[in-house]
DNA sequence: ATAAACCTTAAAGTTTACATGAAGTCAAGC
DNA sequence: GCTTGACTTCATGTAAACTTTAAGGTTTAT
């Protein structure tokens, strides 16, 4: 029914000492232990992890998560304030994934001009003031 | 025909000392100097300038753009190199985004999930345990 | 029951990418 | 020629997110 550190660890595929770390953040819920202090995950507690790494994933600062986690916390009263913070997350997240694809065509024109070898349009051949 | 530091900042839209870091961390292009030993940008020190902008935005960290830099150092005999970095980041580039794009429909079944009320279906908020 | 494997905390260390402050230099205007 | 303000270097500080270490306690398999 529970999941050791190590279990969970290699499920997640995260470090123990990250996991740790979350928890003494603050990131996790209360993880029940048993009575020699070890730690017993339940599903629920999975659950909760994949938000959590979800958040991560995406760039929301360990900060911010706590944030919602605290207001998790507080009950369905904070619903509002948390659907407040996704819904600017997902707005960050759209926008960074905007301006990687509008940088990704750079990248590409200077792949085709790197690959098709032709200095006579390719710049960055002639960029280094002491070659060229 | 050049720049001063300051020019360039406000062009570039980055803070004077993280452009004197890249300098010193070999980011740059050897910059000229006028006897005084003040900065003076060329244009083209402003197009590979937005090369370097273009990997760090897109996430590039400074160690690997240090070794593009240095490659295109060394000139043309390093092309295939250097075409290679830029594909392995732009494949790298992609995943980050498809990652990324997956994970924001988790967040959007959260939203979803949220402003819909229904704690019946929400599971977040049956999520910690001293609550619910 | 005892060794091996696994778990615990607390604190200090690492990495990355800047950011800041001190102290000095340089060119322009009065 | 003197001040002012922008520029310079160099050294040190900061913040985020881990990562490692030390020293020991707990579980489990034989």
């Amino acid at each position: 029914m529970y999941y050791s550190m190590k279990q969970v660890s290699e499920k997640m595929k995260i470090p123990e000492y990250t996991l740790r770390y979350y928890e003494k953040e603050g990131l996790l819920p209360a993880i029940r232990r048993s009575r020699g202090g070890v730690r017993r995950f339940s599903e629920e507690d999975l659950e909760w992890l994949g938000l959590v790494f979800c958040l991560k994933n995406t760039g929301m600062p360990i900060k911010k998560i706590r944030e919602f986690v605290d207001l998790s916390r507080r009950g369905e009263q904070t619903l509002p304030q948390r659907c407040e913070i996704l819904m600017a997350h997902k707005k960050d997240v759209e926008n960074r994934i905007a301006s990687m694809k509008k940088q990704l065509v750079k990248v590409n024109q200077k792949i085709q001009c790197f690959s098709s070898q032709s200095k006579a349009f390719c710049v960055s051949g002639k960029t280094q003031r002491p070659l060229v």
